[in-house]
DNA sequence: TAGATTGTTAATCGATTAACAATC
DNA sequence: TAGATTGTTAATCGATTAACAATC
């Protein structure tokens, strides 16, 4: 209700609970409580209300939540009620699966340019984006309003990528390069390599099941 | 020191750790503290010494950390100091990015196998790696002893993927897949897509930059 | 030695969960 | 109405940070 400060933690679960919510309508339900969705998705019901509830009276005592209202509201929230431009960095293998992906980012997001720092790419095309040169950055994200940014640049180069985005007036990185990026400014970044997540899950297999 | 319970966001630090520290031996860097790092990798360094200190004293007073020393730790608790075979589910274009990006799964860390659904796809390689179908999935597992997985199947496919993964004896698993994958099984899961990840990060836009 | 830095305890901060009055 | 379920407060739990004795 009082727009305090809203915990990563929070912003996390909304896609979730969004993606979940389609899935319902979809299905014709058009009511659902909190209840119902802790246990689809593994989640304490309080705390999906009080996630919710950080952003206003979304519920009825009683009944539950509407299920279009709720995903209205959640779309509000993340502002995905408005056109988003994302800008892709790296036209490697990666870069080309994301950028394929594009189906996958619907509800007005959408991938609008695409930059490399091989010549040898320039002027070919991916998912019918034209690869860019790194040289057309900063002009490209200005005048066709690009707000977020998707790196998947080697290691080495990514830092100096992130850096001229954020110059450039990028808002929020998705840093796939396996390096951790950093900023003073204020803007969000997520780094997501998949070595990483790798390397963690490594550590919770089970000692029992080696062969030695 | 003592072995009580790692939480998830130590498990999750370590890679980091180890990827700085391995850039550090690069540089022929042998010692360093934990105000060093926490400067670098923007983490408070009371946090870099209890994280290291759940796993034993690694340190010395007055000195710091032995990097070489460190690295050969950390290695050793998230388990990379031993073969470690992947499987890889779903032949698309972003399992196809990934395990080309073979080559940074490295340390020991390997896709050993790769499966899709698609008849048309068998027989064609990835890597050097032959697509197999989802028949084969449970003995390749298991005679190959083949312990975690990543699953890049639309979101559909993805829960029933899972649960022949787990049934097959896999114990860890990485999912790019845009649902959200549960369990009841002792089987560490992390559930990693593009699209939610872009959701939060839209959250964190400026209303200020609104064009309206 | 004096300065630096760890490992660890205590303090703080924040997030999750339980409980329940309000109410549909 | 009786049963169900929200929104919210309080309780609990866990994670981060500060502080400092030990010691290299």
């Amino acid at each position: 209700m009082k727009q305090a400060k809203i915990s990563e933690a929070v912003v996390k679960r909304l896609p979730i609970y969004l993606r979940y919510l389609l899935h319902m309508q979809q299905m014709q339900i058009h009511t659902v409580s909190s209840q119902h969705i802790g246990k689809v998705l593994d989640l304490n019901p309080a705390q999906i209300r009080k996630d919710l509830a950080s952003f206003g009276e979304f519920g009825k005592k009683g009944i539950g939540y509407d299920v279009d209202y709720l995903v209205e509201k959640i779309r509000h929230i993340l502002k995905l009620d408005r056109e988003i431009a994302v800008v892709l960095v790296g036209a490697g293998h990666l870069g080309h699966a994301i950028s394929n992906y594009n189906a996958y980012l619907k509800d007005n997001m959408r991938i609008a340019a695409i930059f490399d720092a091989d010549p040898a790419k320039l002027g070919t095309q991916i998912a019918g984006i034209a690869i860019q040169p790194l040289e057309e950055l900063s002009e490209t994200i200005a005048t066709r309003n690009i707000r977020l940014a998707i790196i998947t640049v080697p290691a080495p180069a990514a830092q100096k990528v992130a850096d001229q985005l954020i110059a450039a007036g990028i808002e929020g990185i998705l840093n796939f390069a396996p390096i951790s990026i950093r900023t003073d400014r204020d803007v969000k970044i997520y780094n997501a390599d998949v070595t990483s997540s790798l390397q963690s899950l490594a550590f919770y297999l089970n000692e029992k099941k080696e062969i030695t």
